[in-house]
DNA sequence: AATTATTTGTGCGTATGTATC
DNA sequence: GGATACATACGCACAAATAAT
């Protein structure tokens, strides 16, 4: 029997009077130490509530000036960023992935100064097609700062995929995640199994370690794609 | 001068051990209470700040089985869903809409059935084109359910967009957003002023109110569009 | 411009509940 | 069942920010 938690009793009954318009966007709500009162609760179980919406942004809380419905509430919403194979295997497919080519290469303009290295870092250019019972899921090109990540050259990548072992070996702590729509060139259309041309979803990623940049990858989803969240 | 909160110097001081491998990944941390006599704080300090880093996917907590740190930091991004306008003027261009159609006229059954409504519900359909600085931004199709939302039929869209207008109007609480890529169709290349075919980000979303569900909206970006998430 | 009052933010000590080993 | 570790809750206190004076 899990019992429902006290905060979040003041939660759902604040959540109710922002719905009802009992409270109005815009509007001043009474006092935590008032809910306190009313609801029959500790203010700092009210503090918890509140806090809780407002950072689910449906209330703004400012000292002294009290807590107000949010005028225009900003949904947010949570994408988890998981490793492909569970992305795969979330959607009852079977993994696998191919390492198309792995050399030492400097990266191209664009990458290094995404990821603010100097010119002559020494860094590794990574190919993968990554698959879904058999079938082709995504294409990932990867460069990895190899100064940032000095096993990653060992690193056995084909039997584990380059984004898994990074995960597990290079602890990270900040990053850009960009997605776009774009066409399939030749090559991506011949290891995906599509048209030139199809539009396919393009994800590029740049990771930064807590000392020094990491890695930037772009994967190209095969058509039919669909990025989803629950808001 | 604004102070450092307790409970962050022990939410920072555990990510440093994260980071460092001083705590390996799997790895079963010290109790709340061991903590809390190490860092010198009270216990619900440390709760405070182990919560937070088990939010941001970084721990694992499990009651009697202690915290471990998580295998895979599964990383989550926050994505906010503004309004187009500040979207748009986010971008710092200038927002302007214009209303391309309206008529009532049912739903079609992908979008009744994603939506959950039942065959013979009165909706309406609402055609948009946004602007950015004069140019095509994103093409709007939507559809309402007018029984969730009864002002609508009455709402002047030509002054406000549909977008803004519900988002103050019609309280919601949760919904889906898909993002996908799509080839433009012939309408959407004259509208958008691209190429008949061009990959085009396509963002789906059906949003439901507490009692029942509200709109189902499909925005074709114009291309160059680019989701962007700080992680 | 300085002061005060008010409201939220944080922190502690303690107690109890709850899941799970 | 017992023991353990996290989860929640309360009451109190003080700090910080800032609207109002």
């Amino acid at each position: 029997m899990t019992r429902r938690p006290a905060w979040r009793e003041v939660h759902d009954e604040a959540l109710r009077r922002i719905q009802s318009r009992e409270w109005t966007p815009g509007a001043l709500i009474p006092g935590e130490a008032a809910l306190a009162d009313e609801l029959g609760h500790a203010r700092a179980t009210v503090n918890r509530a509140l806090r809780e919406l407002a950072e689910a942004g449906l209330l703004e809380r400012r000292r002294k000036a009290g807590t107000r419905v949010a005028l225009a509430p900003q949904r947010r919403a949570r994408l988890s960023i998981p490793l492909i194979r569970e992305e795969v295997e979330a959607r009852g497919a079977r993994h696998a992935h191919g390492l198309l080519s792995r050399r030492s290469a400097p990266m191209p303009e664009p990458v290094r100064l995404a990821l603010g290295l100097a010119p002559d870092t020494p860094t590794e250019r990574v190919e993968t097609l990554h698959l879904a019972d058999g079938r082709p899921y995504a294409h990932e090109l990867r460069w990895v700062n190899l100064a940032a990540v000095p096993g990653f050259a060992e690193a056995p990548l084909d039997t584990i995929s380059a984004n898994e072992w990074l995960v597990r070996h290079a602890p990270f702590d900040r990053g850009t995640l960009d997605y776009a729509a774009a066409g399939a060139d030749a090559g991506l259309a011949g290891l995906l199994g599509c048209a030139e041309g199809a539009p396919l979803m393009v994800l590029e990623r740049a990771t930064h370690g807590p000392a020094a940049p990491v890695t930037w990858v772009r994967l190209s989803y095969a058509p039919g794609f669909r990025l989803h969240m629950d808001i």
